[in-house]
DNA sequence: AGCACGCCGACT
DNA sequence: GTCGGCGTGCTC
């Protein structure tokens, strides 16, 4: 009998992801459940990553032994492995996914990118003295070096290189005849460190109403797991209540994760937390630099942070003594990660929070269905805060009719009416944001002859028509194809190519011509390379120097603009109208938010909302910012129609360059599933669509066929899930994943 | 996944 | 005669 360890693989697919046995190392380097180590394995024993899961006692003849346990910092704690396990089963993920997802990615390359600081210390005096008569001897020719050691003897504290005024090789030679000793220490940078020089932990007063829902939430029970949804509008002071629920947490010893969605992580918020909680702050988001990444992580685990304030990935921070998680604008999309392992923050943190006994505090002016639907059911505390305090009172709406434009010969896709808006908003001096979810000029190009439109040579989508200093470009927005506009029609040469919808691009240009000297400013993700930009666009607005914001989603985001007291939506339609379940929501919650944008302080303001089907309900209810009835609506449409939060939807795509492979791959699936569901699963309520074509069937040069599930989320549905996947891990040409409840279906 | 083994075509 | 294509099968 030996003792032996259980190890998963980190970098192996479905199929592999299962427990190999291995002897614990020769040299007795302890190992635990948790310890990452490196292992032979496969018939030229290549050296892989492997996780230990468990610790055991076996007959240990036939079995290799671990090359090398990793240090400490890189294994996870308990609550992490814990972690490890929870999001492979609920994301449908390997374990080794799981792994990697917890630790920071350089924390197994060679090169750790750990700076390191080195002190140096002076022998013995006795030892340098001697050395000096030798340098009297002739023995040490450098005068340097002699300096070097009479100060060593006069001045006895440790230094830094730099201090010692000598060069490497001269340190190394007095290292290596023992005259000095090197002590390395670690050393975590910290950029965020200055925004918490000028500290202020002015006390958080609140309004009653504020007052009512933070004791609301404090009088939960402290020792057990509990969530609260804080339902405010815009303005309602949920930050405050935030941030007086923070003190308690961290003054009780405790520690907290704040998540923001990435367009919120402003220097401005991460200021508010830093000048409050100082330096035990650390801030994550994605784009952090590998090394800055790996510091703000190991910070977290040495216990140097009790507040962790970032994006979605920051729910993963392996702080001690959990005591909140916060996520703001909880119905934000951002908050569900869409490559592997697709998991939901909400789901992470409430699973923390319970492990912990810890609170999770969900905030947002527009829930999404599913957390409303749980904070009525009682499964959340529900907080409502709906006074704007200051008095702000809500934009006038006005929804503008586009069939009427049209019929009076406009096809500008801005109508008279927002026109002379925003004329009379420029003219008293006040500031305008306009709002159109499409980047780009044209949506699309098609031939008047033949009706064929221009798509994308890799992908199943048109071509978007973009100007620019070179005459303009066709793009694809899926895989950011790019090629020149073609002068006739691809397929029938007819010099017939019209230019069809618009996006920013045209919208900039349209605004510009019929509003002489209005500075126009346009954000999208053409404007705004890398996050800078977009900081500095929206301070630049807000100093004034543009007159109307124009641009994508991004617009309908930012933060407060004083001087805004018009909202102008050039198209409610192109989010109304597409062909998902969540169109409603999204489109509420995205008109909710941009009307919310005009007149926030003492000025009132106005709201234009465009559209072609102006008898809408959605839009009605999102003028009148009627949250409970909104919910009331689609809440009732969900229920009849069976989708989430009444059901849950599980999503297999599978995807490959070859088609043919592909369709036989997906009858291949389509039957297992089959009978699996009617046989050794027949006890779990499912409902079974597909396989048909994905909404873009090609992209990227791979076909996309899915099925589609209605089920309820459970470790029976994930155990089925994942047989289907592990028998589809050892097909070559053909890649199954799976989405419970994705995005969009 | 990665790597070895194995069985068929054009090359120094 | 070999070098090398990638199909098939295995990994404590």
């Amino acid at each position: 009998m030996a003792t032996t360890a259980s190890v998963r693989l980190l970098d192996v697919p479905f199929h592999l992801d299962r427990p190999f046995t291995y002897l614990l190392p020769g040299d007795g380097t302890p190992v635990g459940v948790g310890s990452v180590v490196r292992i032979p394995f496969g018939r030229s024993d290549r050296s892989v990553f492997g996780i230990v899961t468990a610790i055991g006692e076996g007959d240990g003849t036939s079995l290799k032994t671990i090359r090398e346990v990793m240090p400490d910092r890189c294994s996870l704690s308990g609550e992490m492995f814990g972690l490890a396990l929870f999001l492979s089963d609920y994301t449908l993920c390997t374990l080794g996914e799981a792994v990697r997802t917890l630790l920071p990615p350089t924390l197994f390359s060679a090169r750790q990118n750990v700076r390191t600081e080195r002190t140096y210390t002076p022998a013995a005096p006795e030892a340098i003295e001697e050395k000096l008569n030798d340098a009297g001897r002739g023995k040490i020719r450098s005068a340097e070096v002699r300096a070097a050691l009479e100060r060593l003897l006069s001045d006895r504290s440790p230094k830094q290189a730099e201090q010692l005024g000598l060069s490497s090789a001269q340190i190394k030679t007095l290292v290596d005849r023992g005259l000095l000793f090197v002590s390395e220490r670690e050393v975590i940078r910290n950029p965020y460190a200055e925004l918490s020089r000028d500290r202020d932990a002015s006390p958080i007063v609140l309004s009653r109403a504020q007052t009512a829902a933070y004791e609301k939430i404090l009088s939960l029970p402290q020792d057990k797991p509990r969530a609260a949804l804080l339902h405010g509008v815009t303005g309602s002071g949920k930050t405050k209540v935030m941030l007086k629920l923070l003190d308690g947490i961290l003054a009780g010893g405790k520690t907290a994760i704040v998540m923001v969605p990435e367009i919120a992580l402003t220097p401005q918020t991460v200021g508010i937390f830093c000048r409050r909680y100082g330096e035990r702050v650390a801030v994550i988001h994605s784009s952090l630099g590998a090394g800055e990444r790996f510091d703000a992580w190991r910070r977290i685990a040495a216990g140097e942070v009790d507040l962790v304030i970032g994006t979605r990935s920051a729910v993963f921070a392996p702080l001690p003594r959990l005591g909140m998680i916060v996520i703001d604008e909880e119905h934000e999309h951002t908050y569900k990660s869409e490559s592997d392992p697709k998991y939901h923050a909400r789901d992470v943190a409430a699973y923390r929070c319970g492990v912990n006994n810890a609170l999770l505090l969900l905030a947002s002016a527009t829930p999404s269905l599913e957390s409303y639907t749980k904070a009525k059911n009682g499964q959340y505390t529900l907080v409502e805060l709906n006074e704007r305090y200051g008095g702000a009172r809500l934009p006038e709406t006005e929804i503008v009719d586009m069939r009427d434009e049209l019929r009076h010969g406009n096809t500008s896709p801005i109508s008279d009416r927002l026109a002379a808006a925003v004329r009379e908003t420029v003219e008293r001096g006040e500031q305008a944001i306009l709002f159109l979810n499409r980047r780009g000029y044209n949506t699309s190009l098609q031939c008047r002859a033949c009706g064929e439109p221009i798509v994308c040579p890799r992908c199943s989508i048109s071509l978007t028509f973009h100007t620019g200093r070179d005459g303009g470009k066709l793009l694809c927005h899926s895989c950011g194809y790019r090629a020149r506009p073609p002068r006739v029609c691809p397929s029938c040469e007819a010099d017939a190519l019209s230019y069809l919808g618009f996006g920013t691009q045209k919208a900039e240009a349209e605004l510009t011509a019929s509003l002489s000297g209005c500075r126009v400013m346009r954000m999208d993700a053409d404007t705004t390379t890398g996050k800078q930009a977009y900081d500095k666009m929206l301070e630049a607005f807000r100093r004034g120097d543009a007159d109307v914001l124009l641009g994508t989603q991004m617009v309908a985001k930012g933060h407060d603009f004083p001087r805004v007291t018009l909202v102008g939506v050039l198209s409610a339609d192109s989010s109304l109208y597409v062909n998902d379940f969540r169109a409603s929501e999204r489109t509420f919650c995205l008109l909710t938010q941009v009307i919310g944008r005009a007149g926030r302080a003492e000025r009132p303001g106005r709201a234009l909302i465009q559209t072609f089907s102006p008898g809408n309900e959605i839009l009605s209810l999102a003028c009148r910012q009627d949250y409970p009835a909104f919910y009331a609506a689609e809440s009732a449409l969900r229920k009849e129609t069976v989708f989430p939060p009444f059901c849950d939807i599980a999503v297999l795509l599978l995807s490959s360059e070859d088609e043919q492979a592909l369709f036989q791959a997906a009858n291949d699936l389509r039957d297992r599933l089959l009978s699996l569901a009617e046989g050794d699963y027949h006890d779990l309520p499912l409902t079974v669509f597909g396989p048909f074509e994905a909404q873009v069937y090609k992209v990227n040069d791979r076909f996309r066929l899915r099925m589609i599930l209605k089920c309820r989320n459970s470790p029976r549905l994930r155990a089925l899930l994942r047989e289907l996947m592990v028998s589809f891990a050892d097909e070559r040409k053909v890649i199954l994943s799976v989405d419970i409840n994705p995005l969009s279906v």
